[in-house]
DNA sequence: TAATACTACCGCCACA
DNA sequence: ATTGTGGCGGTAGTAT
């Protein structure tokens, strides 16, 4: 394995990248390690926005992904959103790759961008467990796996949450360059030592709940599912069955934010996404995604991103291929 | 922009 | 002894 290959793409979580970066794309031969090429294929684009406001430059195209030895896959705040046109471009390219025996690897929702390429029909796989529930509304083929913090299927791996996709890089390098190499980044790194896959998630990772979810993660799932309906923090807890209290507190130990700063949160994501993918008009927007009316909307969004909706619609509805404005 | 009425949050505490 | 629960009330935040 020398030639890693990331995918950028919009919306993609800098800290999966961030991740990848550290992992294969510093050179540290001088420990023993082998040389990694690390090439950032994007569909066209010559500079991609992450979250966080961060812009990353391209060094290849989608031909990148050719030849590689390892393709990997961040998540993304949008990876979960209707296909995207530059979707249809990654999507085949991605599946040429695993038809040419190259092993393709996800972070977090990085999945979901695999499922939309067909990658993970019938496949073993997992996400992250917040996205679980998603995924398999949205691909009932897929065979999930809410156990293990990463899952291999015919060259494809996928990977149950942030932490989990640190392990999963590390494994991977485990894999190929064996435990030392695989040590030696860690070390680097200071991360935790390598775990393996078929641990159950809640054994040792800090971050998420109980794998077979319990009621506090229904309740979430089920939220994220009713966006566009008013909720209330004790309607919530009625549905997790807990008190107000106990509810409160569980959450910010699971989400680290409260149940109303996330509902908010996931509500602007999804007007961000129906406002990048359709045409709607930002009223039935506002009520799509939960917020009464446009200018409770206006309001939130202004809050969050400092734009109003209309701009951010100028600024993201990119076509195909197009490089991003500025 | 102001007034209001409502909701969420969080520290505190008693209790299991 | 430690840990989690849930009720209460003040304050901060939100909605219209």
């Amino acid at each position: 394995m020398k030639t890693i290959a990331v995918v950028l793409y919009h919306g993609m979580r800098i800290f999966d990248y961030s991740v990848i970066a550290e992992v294969w794309g510093i050179d540290r031969t001088e420990t023993g390690l082998p040389s990694f090429e690390l090439r950032r294929c994007s569909a066209g684009l010559r500079t991609v926005a992450g979250d966080a406001d961060t812009l990353i430059r391209a060094s290849h195209g989608l031909r990148g992904l050719a030849g590689a030895d390892l393709i990997v896959v961040p998540g993304g705040t949008r990876a979960t959103a209707p296909t995207e046109p530059a979707d249809q471009r990654l999507s085949a390219a991605l599946s040429s790759a695993h038809d040419a025996g190259i092993p393709i690897a996800a972070m977090c929702s990085g999945a979901f961008v695999l499922a939309r390429a067909g990658l993970l029909f019938r496949r073993r796989a997992t996400t992250h467990w917040l996205l679980v529930a998603e995924l398999k509304r949205r691909f009932p083929d897929v065979r999930l796996d809410r156990q293990s913090l990463f899952v291999e299927d015919s060259g494809i791996w996928t990977s149950a949450g942030t932490a989990a996709g640190i392990d999963l890089c590390l494994h991977l390098v485990r894999e190929a360059h064996g435990a030392e190499a695989a040590a030696t980044i860690a070390r680097r790194m200071v991360s935790t030592p390598h775990r393996a896959g078929g641990q159950r998630q809640y054994i040792d990772t800090p971050v998420p709940g109980p794998a077979d979810g319990g009621p506090l993660i229904e309740a979430i799932e089920w939220a994220r599912e009713h966006l566009d309906e008013p909720l209330t923090v004790r309607g919530l807890a009625a549905r997790a069955r807990m008190s107000d209290r106990t509810f409160a507190r569980q959450f910010v130990r699971l989400t680290g934010t409260t149940p109303l700063q996330w509902l908010q949160h996931q509500r602007i994501q999804l007007a961000q996404e129906l406002l990048e993918g359709t045409s709607l008009s930002v009223e039935s927007i506002a009520r799509r995604s939960g917020f009464g009316s446009a200018s409770a909307l206006r309001r939130h969004f202004g809050r969050a991103l400092g734009t109003t909706p209309t701009q951010h619609r100028r600024a993201f509805a990119i076509r195909a291929g197009e490089a991003l404005p500025r």
